[in-house]
DNA sequence: CGGAGGCTGTGGCGCGGCTCACAGGGCGCC
DNA sequence: GGCGCCCTGTGAGCCGCGCCACAGCCTCCG
């Protein structure tokens, strides 16, 4: 019974996918049914850059960050993935070693696809193929767009783009203005764009005086877009 | 005769290129008198950021650089393709306009495959995509290095690592040690990994005086790949 | 309830590297 | 040959921002 369910679940799961959902439910279920449930504490470590990656990840409750180390403990944050989003796809997919880390930000639950599972319905279904591509090409732009912000902005202009791109995957439109619907630590912030946690202060601080942000209960609310764009564009 | 040669000229050079030299010689010849050639001259545009992008590129003759530019000037050079190369796919894949420049860094001819011609192929054929898949996580693999490289090192390791990237791609085994069969000036190796041509300047006199590199006739030659491989991983 | 550990808020110092300024050299073009 | 242009070489100055230090808070836990 209860397997009945969380295989019921699994099927949902995948179906709400945009790169599963075309499949036939016949070919789903059998990949739903292959794939594992596997459960993460908050701050619990997921996999590790360097480690052997024969699987994929779908987040079904919770959130994860995927993040590398410098070697004197630096980190950088190159992604956030939410509920519905997918990870691990690049070691899955070309069978090298995973290149960062995955960690989950809240209590997480992850439903596992395995590459000897995945594989032959990739062959044979091309249309799933080019799912795939697409998902690779706006993974190169984004990580491309990431390098040209850092070598050519400075942190405040970066820091800006960073919560706009926030903005967009967890902003919920409110009374005050736009909500950030996720909880991150000055820290956490400065690893998104590579500035120190006391720049990030700084910075909050300023624009939370000038207007154009504001805290509440520890969420960033975003009051001026226009302002923020503002910043992001200037200099250059 | 001449289009008949050029045919087979064609013929061969998609023959000889890795992602397609698993096809039908049918097949790929029916992309081959497709496919245009095209000619530039040495600093010739040969698309820009920005451009809607149909269609990817080989390169038969010459270099290319990847590039694009800041608001304010500056260059990052993304990558450099050689002959054999291939550039262009993205825009190709995800119907999205270029994401960078591309700059004929000599005199160079392209071979140009249209998507139009391209994807009939790509659908018909698993193993064509699934090669077009492990390049694109090639990419992604540099780039999100590149992104590491430019947060966690400075200046003289990046440039150090940058070298060890030209070694590979553009490295001969010579005499006095491996010499990068490439000309570029300072300011093009410091728009590689974003430092200053006076940096890049003083670190290459640097490292000449202390012999790890040499300069012959305005080439580097690698002496000490060991003592580069120190300096790359120093600090962190 | 008290202590520890993580988060925020701020000021000051120091440094890596960019900018600027200038001088000399090679090379193609008029 | 001479002129302009782009390259290399080098020093001085400046500045953004990281790093350090410290103080006040909140939260979790024994």
């Amino acid at each position: 019974m209860t397997a009945l369910r969380i295989n019921f679940d699994k099927d949902l799961v995948l179906a709400g996918h945009f790169l599963l959902k075309h499949l036939e439910r016949e070919e789903r279920h059998r990949l739903a049914t292959a794939a594992r449930l596997s459960h993460h504490p908050r701050g619990g470590m997921i996999f590790q850059k360097g480690d052997p990656g024969d699987s994929m990840m779908a987040v079904i409750r919770g959130r994860v960050k995927i993040c590398c180390h410098s070697m004197d403990g630096k980190e950088l944050v190159l992604s956030i993935i939410n509920k519905g989003g997918l990870f691990g796809e690049i070691a899955l997919l070309d069978g090298e070693p995973r290149t960062a880390d995955a960690v989950a930000l809240e209590e997480t639950d992850l439903l596992v696809l395995d590459r000897s599972q995945l594989m032959p319905v990739l062959t044979a279904r091309p249309d799933l193929a080019f799912r795939v591509i697409s998902v690779l090409c706006k993974r190169l732009r984004q990580t491309s767009e990431h390098l040209e912000d850092t070598l050519f902005l400075e942190a405040s202009s970066r820091f800006a783009r960073a919560l706009k791109r926030l903005a967009d995957a967890f902003g919920k439109p409110g009374p005050e203005g736009l909500r950030l619907d996720i909880k991150l630590s000055q820290q956490q912030l400065g690893c998104l764009v590579g500035v120190s946690r006391e720049s990030v202060n700084k910075l909050l601080n300023e624009w939370q005086r000038a207007g154009v942000i504001e805290m509440d209960a520890g969420y960033i609310v975003i009051r001026d877009t226009a302002a923020l764009d503002e910043i992001a564009e200037s200099c250059g």
